[in-house]
DNA sequence: ACTAACCGTTAGTGGCTACTGACCAAGAGG
DNA sequence: CCTCTTGGTCAGTAGCCACTAACGGTTAGT
């Protein structure tokens, strides 16, 4: 789920279709890599549940997925409670120093 | 900062941390790789502003950075917000069909 | 002082991945 | 039918990253 989003181009892309759906050379356009990059990237966001594609024509359309966005994000906020919510018992610990 | 969670054994780390403080073999202990390993990967958590080190002796005593940890969980916020605020405008719209 | 424990650093290696370019398939339009 | 556009796929490459192994420095214990 991380490797999905762990890529730089791949949250370019989620943020652009965020704005609406778009076709792949659209995307490309406005990316410093080629279509065929663009393709890719849309493979992995597809096999993820993150986004879904319409075919219209020669042209495939893609937009968000609103069930794989929302997990994911319950995800992430399973992480940070974990990691928040343990922490706030060290807090209250004493503490000599630090560097 | 995506880069910092991006791998699994630094997320590891980062939980364990969670737990409380502990020193680098200790961590290497539950965890399927060398010392070594471990003391990089804080190396690229400190460097994150994630983690903490208290020097123990020959120790170096390992605890989670509340303000490093904050501001990710915000960065993590903005990502989202922006991914599905924009999302919110298009599960309104019309849609013919889709794959 | 000598030894053992603990840890950071460095060099080197293997594997994964993002990228490009070429090719191929399919629909649109003349 | 032919051509252009669009995009998925494949092969090959370059770069990065996690890991191990060996080394050196520092501290605690005897």
């Amino acid at each position: 789920m991380w490797d999905a989003l762990g890529d730089r181009t791949r949250r370019a892309i989620v943020l652009r279709l965020s704005e609406g759906p778009r076709a792949v050379g659209d995307l490309a356009t406005y990316l410093p890599v080629s279509r065929s990059a663009v393709s890719q990237h849309l493979k992995v966001l597809k096999d993820a549940g993150l986004v879904a594609e319409r075919v219209a024509g020669t042209r495939r359309i893609y937009r968000l997925n609103e069930a794989g966005v929302i997990a994911l994000r319950d995800q992430l906020d399973t992480f940070w409670n974990r990691a928040l919510g343990g922490y706030q018992e060290l807090i209250e610990q004493p503490q000599e120093d630090q560097s």
